[in-house]
DNA sequence: ACATACTTGTACAACGATGAACAAAAAGCA
DNA sequence: TGCTTTTTGTTCATCGTTGTACAAGTATGT
């Protein structure tokens, strides 16, 4: 019974299996929301990722690259890429740290804020109007579910990660 | 009261809104098990991407390159790359059509369905693995949800795409 | 039949993300 | 103190994704 021995709970085929089409259907809907984000933003000429670093400055004011990075779960050569870009273009800045000279701390410029904060309702706006008709109980569940799957992942993925 | 009226249904910032949470939580789970997915499928010598083409070809024997970009919600010249890598891997096959000389019908070789049902494998137990402790019905209630956003986002992308 | 519009796949340049290798600074330890 | 190890940020080559422009084939309309 190694392979291919069909029931109900192990179905033959993946996507005959609830949690497979479901997990499917979530990838999806991220993607569409991806794309759908970066048209509504492109007037502001910046793109989900450039909005992630923004949102998560506007919070934590002061965090440097690798808290940041860290946050938003991507390498730190992904910050040197992008944040050179937002401070050329006058959002944030970077000034390094007193005491350790080695961290740069970050912060939004009076220009970024304005942008952002700009940005952050039309990432609203996106996320209501694709909600509409759901209950905020949906969500909540949803976002218990998710929040359990992250802890999960972060588990197995968060030991050595030596370059994150 | 154009801004910052701060209420319980409209809350000041983004991240007291519980379906932006909710949505962050969606996205980063999201990242997370992407990027799980990319180290367990790493010795098999494919990435998430390639495994979405597979599958696909798995289930829809003979489709097209365009059928198979609309469903994986990429675009067409995104496919123009990644499909010769695969041929040339032998994993599957490029046949043009004998009515419409334009269009290309996909298929897996015998050495692709084998890989590909690997992956399947890994993909599956990473899913199961995530939602361990989840309720079947949770997950199903998740999938309508986010097959509702899609409708809605789709239906909003949907007219006028070009180049998909 | 012919001209026009659309469809399918490709080529190319631009961009975000990644991991590896590296330099500088800090922390730990002998 | 001096040595090693870790941490922080950068650089670089690579890769997936995108949009535009393009060529070839098909459909439409007169």
């Amino acid at each position: 019974m190694n392979k291919k021995q069909a029931t109900a709970e192990h179905p033959h085929f993946p996507w005959d299996h609830p949690r497979f089409r479901s997990w499917i259907a979530v990838a999806r809907a991220c993607q569409l929301m991806q794309q759908t984000l970066t048209r509504r933003l492109s007037h502001l000429d910046i793109k989900p990722p450039h909005l992630d670093i923004l949102v998560n400055l506007y919070r934590f004011d002061g965090i440097s690259q690798q808290e940041l990075a860290r946050k938003l779960l991507v390498g730190r050569s992904n910050m040197s890429m992008l944040l050179p870009q937002l401070e050329k273009r006058g959002l944030i800045e970077r000034r390094g740290d007193a005491r350790d000279k080695r961290v740069l701390r970050l912060s939004l410029t009076p220009a970024g804020r304005v942008l952002t904060e700009e940005a952050m309702e039309i990432q609203t706006a996106l996320i209501d109007d694709s909600h509409r008709g759901a209950p905020i109980e949906d969500c909540i569940r949803i976002a218990e579910s998710m929040e359990r799957m992250i802890a999960i992942l972060l588990e197995e993925n968060g030991i050595d990660d030596r370059n994150r």
